[in-house]
DNA sequence: AACAATTGTTAAAATATAGTGAAATTTTAA
DNA sequence: TTAAAATTTCACTATATTTTAACAATTGTT
């Protein structure tokens, strides 16, 4: 479950977006003022902060560069749209997104949803264990199951499985393929990539229909 | 997947942004003056312009003014610093944002992603479905169902009738198609286009009669 | 109505792309 | 160092996609 820390001086927007976030079923924490923010981010597990930058005692400004020098949490500021939002340009904070006020709760939503599935897909792979039918990956052990028979996988042809698995039910074009899987982007036209997904489909048996091919695209791992 | 137009005339800043824009997941395509940006808006599916001011044959100003008028493509403009005066005549003109240089490039693509995202009012979470009645498309999974039944397009197809639904009532002229769909502008006098509209129109069944053709013009796709 | 211009239709040809299997090469582990 | 495993390369095959081309149908114009 994510945490989320709300930072902003008025604590109507801080319930409107509690409520909000609750529903969505993230834990909310919250606080009225960059100074008590780091010292928040310094003693929870925050997953994502929604920072005011208007603020008595410590500006939201000020208190990202200070964040930003020992975590990496990612940041969505809310800003009045005249006067802060100029104040943004040319700083290079390395803020994720930023919405002006006044705003919806939903799209806000929207974007906590998207930054945290995109901040935290790679990291997901930590403690887990990704089951579809009888496919099993246990990501921690590094080790595939179908039907509950152990299945020897290579280097590639784990991490392909990975990533069509992961992004189930999403294109996974063979650039990112290539970019992900190897380090090295040759102009490539052999046909490595095709012999991996040969091999592991071989291996997956039944499954192996589970990789479509998009021709001219890419590859998708389908799952209902 | 928008499409952005670059316009400036140094090279440089061109080549810049676009580096910047195609990491954010933007197809680009630029030019280096109003005249040619004309051009382009006019027979390319353009979903934001970039266009800096200061320009040879024709200037920014003058290039935007020509283009709201039959445009309603959102537009960032670039200028020099303190030149307060075009600021002001700029927003006159309907202009979505303004950028000074120089500028930073995150913070550049910050503000494309935010009129992007307020302007066609779609959401960056992961699930990216457009739905007419039973037709749908998952621009994810580049899977399109009529009645939910999944049916095949080829690359073209699919791409034809994404161009035609994300215009839905607007007509997509026949050069449209040709650059979009296919990257090189043939002097085109062959039944390619139309064949592959013929086939597209067989696969999605009821809905052929959707895609309406405007002859000397172009398809439109119809949606009530 | 006659004609020109444009788009629709069809099937076949041409092209592009992914799949395959074996061999060559590189990496890894013993 | 050597054998085995993993990875890449490559020629070739299979197939999907795209284009071509000839002709038909439709629409617009006079």
């Amino acid at each position: 479950m994510y945490q989320l820390l709300i930072v902003d001086d008025e604590q109507q927007i801080i319930e409107l977006v509690r409520k909000y976030a609750e529903h969505e079923g993230y834990k909310v924490i919250s606080c009225l003022n960059g100074k008590e923010a780091i010292d928040k981010v310094k003693n929870h597990d925050i997953d994502l902060i929604i920072m005011d930058i208007m603020m008595p005692v410590l500006d939201g400004f000020s208190a990202v560069k200070e964040i930003k020098k020992f975590s990496k949490v990612p940041i969505i500021m809310l800003s009045a749209r005249s006067e802060e939002y100029d104040k943004l340009y040319g700083f290079d904070l390395g803020i994720d997104d930023y919405v002006t006020k006044p705003f919806s709760p939903k799209e806000l939503m929207m974007r906590v949803n998207a930054i945290l599935n995109r901040y935290y897909r790679k990291n997901i792979t930590s403690s887990d264990v990704w089951t579809y039918d009888t496919l099993k990956i246990d990501l921690d052990a590094r080790i595939v199951y179908v039907d509950d028979v152990q299945i020897n996988l290579t280097l590639k042809e784990y991490e392909i499985l990975v990533i069509l698995t992961k992004n189930k039910n999403i294109v996974v074009t063979r650039e990112k393929l290539l970019n992900d899987v190897w380090d090295n982007l040759n102009g490539n036209d052999d046909r490595t990539l095709d012999t991996h997904i040969k091999s592991l489909r071989r291996k997956i048996g039944k499954y192996s229909d589970n990789i479509i091919t998009l021709r001219r695209v890419g590859y998708r791992f389908e799952a209902k």
